[in-house]
DNA sequence: AGTGAAACGACCGTAGA
DNA sequence: TCTACGGTCGTTTCACT
């Protein structure tokens, strides 16, 4: 996704039009949307509307994706991690990147250098990854664990309102 | 989604044969791809793919959706605010449930009540938003800031490793 | 960037095991 | 819950603007 891009690209609302934008909207409702149904609802070709998904695909301003439950998954354990770092940032969150368990990663600034989102099977694999993987780190200085009870809202479609 | 499920339904790993956990894979790299093409690899026919797709996507396990960058959309300040609350904590997450600033919100066990992420257009929004909709609310007793520096992880695809 | 048309392939409903 | 099949609709390619 965009979010990893190189910060020199510059996709911005500007180059947007109402019509990428009203594209947009419909695929964030059904992603498998057909693109004549699209054309018809924004005022374009079928060709068109093709087109432009697949810029909008390519300059990584979207992804059409399966987005999946993980309590409908088994994984019914998830929290946020606040983490606390001495030295270099990056060097840890490099580290933390590839682990499955972690499934949201960011720098912040605050009270902790980095946000970790976990997700897990079950309380004790989370706890011994919170333990035996983030917390045995050297440059790791303190942890705060916030276990999740309740998601009570999560949306995807940022920007367009 | 299937976050949003009452708790008494029970779609778990144990209900997903291997076929639907190849079929949910295809989707999460490419939510458009061709029911028949899906069919050949996993050794379906297109019926009885398109059929598994609906089941997964009515009983909540996945939706097909686009998935937007937020940057690439104009939106390049984002945070999470850790909010802690005196009373029903509920009570707040439904309030700031229609917030359109507001894409996360988890009720955590530690020392916030709340986790909220936000999405703005800029440092000011932002600002005004933490003070104004957020802190303004009686029962919010205190909050932090947490802001983004990079996002260095985000997948959507829980469950399926 | 866009349209339109023709060939092709995908999708949907239904029937049957 | 699967396969099979026919009608319909969507997608692809290409020539053109």
């Amino acid at each position: 996704m965009a979010h990893l891009m190189p910060s020199g690209s510059n996709h911005r609302l500007g180059n947007l039009d109402e019509k990428s934008k009203a594209i947009i909207v419909e695929l964030q409702h059904d992603g498998r949307k057909s693109y004549s149904a699209i054309g018809k609802s924004v005022g374009l070709s079928e060709a068109a509307v093709r087109q432009r998904v697949s810029r909008l695909i390519e300059s990584g301003v979207m992804e059409i994706v399966a987005v999946t439950d993980p309590l409908s998954l088994g994984f019914a354990r998830q929290a946020m991690v606040g983490v606390k770092v001495r030295g270099d940032i990056s060097k840890v969150a490099d580290r933390l990147h590839g682990y499955d368990e972690i499934d949201y990663l960011v720098v912040t600034a605050g009270s902790f250098d980095l946000l970790v989102e976990i997700v897990c099977e079950s309380d004790r694999h989370l706890i011994e990854f919170v333990n035996q993987e983030l917390r045995s780190i050297d440059a790791v200085v303190d942890t705060e664990l916030f276990m999740y009870l309740s998601l009570e809202k999560q949306k995807y479609n940022w920007g367009t309102r």
